[in-house]
DNA sequence: TTAACGGCTGCATACGTATGTTTTTTGATT
DNA sequence: AATCAAAAAACATACGTATGCAGCCGTTAA
């Protein structure tokens, strides 16, 4: 015999009140006498009393709790989530339950009709949109969620006048920064792996910065040096494996991912290769792996922590309807042992 | 102007029904006429209804949702989620969604009071602990969950007579196999690190099969090589340290996770030593990244994909009060070069 | 003495759905 | 044409909360 939840009817009850007067006490709504307050909940303690969230939500229309959507290719027997994300997941969590939302988390598939199944239904007032991926696929449904008034703000490449709420990392500038640390360090034969093709904004942003790293530096951009990657460290190693398959010579390798990276850097070992000797390698993430990866990774750094709760503070502000505003997390370069020293 | 959101009363309008028909219609109830309940369907298809959750929940006093509590020490400034968890992540929420149920994720810190938050407050209909951690900090609160009757189900070792539902994966089994594989490598000295204070049942499970192996080989286990370390990349470098310290050889580390491991090769190739020449390092999770490190790693697979569906499936069959089982996880030896050849 | 007012509390209702109960409709049988 | 059962739809209500509004009481000012 499960005895059943107590509503704020049994406390009324109990205090010798209403229940309207139980639930603004508990609110700590200042219409109610301290003294009554304060009787009212203790009962509500005593009785483990909690606020029911479906009835509460019901009558006020909003539920206190945001949606995470996370895109990602998933193949049925493996979970190859990037650790990227889950990153990004701690620090967003913690914002929420800093803020007293919940957090109804979600990975999608691209084909997946997900574009309502939240916020129409009252799940969450808010939806954080999280996952690289091919652009055109779902644009359609962005502006779908515009159109029918549904917050949303979404991580990634920040594209003047789209009429959502973007944010996302600099990119281009961390692509320029860690090219250029190559260049300053004598290599010249720099190849690029993932993201030339333009299906992911966020990875052609970067390659768009090595490139201009190249060009200011007065050499030319070598088209048979770029193979296109996803951000797994599977693709790395077969990246790489093509391009050593092309003959063509080079002393290093920008990867548009840490684990694009760490594939190749496997690869090169395994093809006899030393990195950075040989080759250098550099990445893009600063994952906790990154670190502690053989050789230690040069990488571009993006504030996990920051974006999260970028993405949450905005959203909510979103929510709210006061002021928000776009917002680049800034690239910092983190330099390790994987491009060695100068030549 | 946003056009506020279509209700059953809405269709029942147009349909020139009344609601309770509605309602039947989109439930696919066969008390409703075929024609009719077309006709209904058909007008909630084109005013975009979607069922209000939060007022569907009231009614039927239940929600449709999972919480899933992530036990973790986080630190302020980043977000060190061990991966192991976020592939557990990744296919529970498959899991959930392939059930029809959401997933509500919060990280918790072992100090917060998170006991009745989610299933007191009817959020959800059932709760999914995941976490190492010190199990004596929270198995008070465990035996409070089990007397409220709330549902919930454990990743972790599986104690018998417990009262509540644990899941998880031989470990000690898991420790037992990958010790014995270094003694049939001819590795004698073989230090361990992580877990042998019995802190966390899991990682002293492994430590257990570990003096297990070595026992049956008819060796001793030299306590001067064990060292304590939680599951983190710092945490092995740390241990290293202090075992390199210590002045003890050996040529064959134990780690009980991947992490560990990971930073341990660190700290060893830092310090001079060769892996696996000089000295043989194993995991414990068969995390993505371990095929992919410098060596890669020799380890014991977790199956995360059945272990998240497994803990999915046993809960929703407790929330049904249906027939429910403890199982456990077979783990599995992945040999790889961390352990190099025979000596 | 009366009116006005502020501080508290209670009353009544609405949020949108699901479902037990009752009523109407339909179709078949006598 | 009358009866009846089954099918279909309508009616009524409850889930538990939050909140506009009205009412009460004690105090102060006119």
């Amino acid at each position: 015999m499960s005895k059943s939840k107590a509503t704020s009817f049994d406390i009324a009850y109990r205090a010798g009140v209403s229940q309207s007067t139980v639930s603004r006490a508990l609110r700590n709504s200042p219409q109610v006498n301290e003294e009554t307050r304060k009787k009212i909940q203790a009962i509500a303690r005593e009785l483990n009393y909690k606020v029911d969230k479906n009835a509460s939500n019901l009558r006020t229309r909003h539920s206190g709790t945001l949606a995470l959507l996370l895109f990602e290719e998933l193949d049925d027997t493996e979970s190859h989530i990037n650790p990227f994300y889950l990153s990004m997941l701690g620090s967003i969590t913690r914002t929420c339950s800093k803020e007293g939302y919940d957090l109804l988390v979600s990975f999608q598939q691209f084909s997946t009709d997900w574009s309502a199944d939240f916020a129409d239904t009252n799940k969450a007032d808010g939806i954080i949109l999280l996952g690289y991926g091919d652009y055109l696929d779902y644009e359609g449904k962005l502006n779908e969620l515009v159109e029918q008034g549904t917050k949303f703000v979404r991580w990634g490449a920040v594209v003047e006048g789209e009429p959502w709420l973007s944010i996302g990392c600099d990119n281009k500038n961390g692509g320029y920064l860690i090219t250029r640390h190559l260049l300053s360090l004598g290599r010249r034969s720099i190849a690029f792996l993932g993201g030339a093709d333009n299906h992911s904004p966020e990875l052609y942003e970067r390659y768009k910065g090595y490139c201009k790293a190249i060009e200011e530096s007065g050499h030319y951009v070598d088209l048979s040096l770029q193979y296109d990657a996803v951000t797994t460290e599977a693709a790395g190693v077969e990246a790489v494996q093509r391009l050593l398959a092309s003959g063509h010579t080079f002393d290093a390798i920008v990867c548009a991912s840490d684990l694009i990276a760490i594939g190749a850097i496997s690869a090169l070992t395994e093809a006899g290769f030393n990195v950075p000797n040989d080759v250098a390698v550099v990445g893009f993430d600063d994952l906790t792996v990154a670190k502690y990866s053989n050789p230690p990774l040069t990488t571009v750094q993006q504030n996990t922590n920051l974006a999260g709760q970028t993405l949450v503070y905005n959203l909510i502000k979103q929510i709210e309807e006061t002021e928000i505003e776009t917002r680049h997390i800034p690239a910092r370069l983190i330099v390790r042992e994987s491009c060695g020293a100068k030549l």
